[in-house]
DNA sequence: TTTGATTTTGAGCGATCGCTCAAGTTAAAA
DNA sequence: TTTTAACTTGAGCGATCGCTCAAAATCAAA
């Protein structure tokens, strides 16, 4: 009894997440939202309430899809350092030009919310903690397999990492940058060793 | 002949600045900019023609008192690291508080933009590379102070410090993370000296 | 083949957007 | 004092915003 969904879920989350990661927020239009993903406000409103629903749902999904990415790249490496700098590697120069932008969903969610916006605020700045926890979790391992010294706890580890990704991330947004990105992404590794 | 103009240009432009600073372009609207000025829409227009054009002005004014700051922070130090690590601690602890916002509204604007607003988008890119070019002054007459080795061109310090300043203010854009400020940034100094 | 719960559709709502301009106000010049 | 160019005012324009809902379409169960 009843009538199908006619579109699939996670397709359109993700749809609609390429267009917020790329324009942000405030700058995608539901009209936007319905082109891209070819449904009538009826069915997007039924689906996930509000645009700010919607929003939600596609920054977890993305949040999702940066952890899953990175727990692949350490798996596939024997050295948790290796394994960062893979999948730092696959964000910024493998499947960079195929990205919506430079820069990860989350910063630019945590840039665009202010108070003004507290769910999306608080939103964007838990899964941003989640992942900082994640990270720590990794330097403690580095730190184990004696990758790293012990002069600073993981959780520093994690901090200089996320400051040094974000800026990079944000430095190879501006155009005609790209080939300086694989240099740029030793610097950053071989810095993070010395620390 | 003629009526005088009630408002100090400047005054409106910087006022209008904190706005953009800290909700972004799309998110301040121009009743929030009518109230903030005091000003009615026939006044804004008439001086300033168009939302973007005072938002224009604005961030022109920002990088302005930025380069400003800067040099003032260099000419009151002997070596030039100084002077940078005494910008850098204005910036994100003494000045942070009662700054719209612990990110530089450059890269807030660098963040904000696409291909979408077209002159918006350049002229922040614009405005970064100037800055950035003063920093390479920098770095160069910090080398020639024998402060940095050459094995890294200015402009290679300017880019890692760009980095590292980006991050870090990302970092502490975060909630809860004021107290971190002042370790992140003897840090930042560290690393940059051992590159 | 009905029935009926479920989903899709799209016209269009009220609110807000960036912005305009005719009318009013102001003050220097005549 | 009168004139007149410059500036301010604020009602309100057309466009677009996020969103609603009655009607149509759909399909599993009866």
């Amino acid at each position: 009894m009843a009538n199908k969904l006619k579109f699939e879920r996670n397709e359109v989350v993700r749809t609609a997440g390429q267009l917020f990661w790329q324009k942000g927020f405030n700058a995608t239009s539901t009209r936007d939202l319905q082109n891209a993903t070819n449904m009538r406000p009826g069915s997007i409103y039924a689906a996930f309430g509000s645009k700010e629903g919607l929003y939600c749902e596609a920054l977890k999904d993305y949040a999702q899809l940066m952890e899953g990415q990175l727990s692949q790249a350490i798996n596939e490496h024997n050295c948790v350092l290796d394994g960062l700098a893979s999948f730092v590697t696959r964000v910024l120069i493998e499947d960079a030009d195929c990205a919506p932008s430079r820069l990860c969903m989350l910063i630019k969610a945590n840039n665009e919310f202010t108070q003004n916006e507290p769910a999306l605020k608080v939103l964007s700045v838990d899964l941003a903690n989640e992942f900082e926890a994640f990270l720590t979790t990794l330097f403690k391992q580095a730190q184990h397999q004696n990758e790293l010294s012990t002069d600073l706890s993981a959780l520093e580890y994690a901090r200089y990492f996320q400051i040094q990704f974000t800026g990079l991330r944000s430095y190879l947004n501006r155009p005609d940058t790209q080939a300086l990105a694989s240099s740029l992404i030793d610097q950053m590794f071989a810095s993070l060793k010395q620390l």
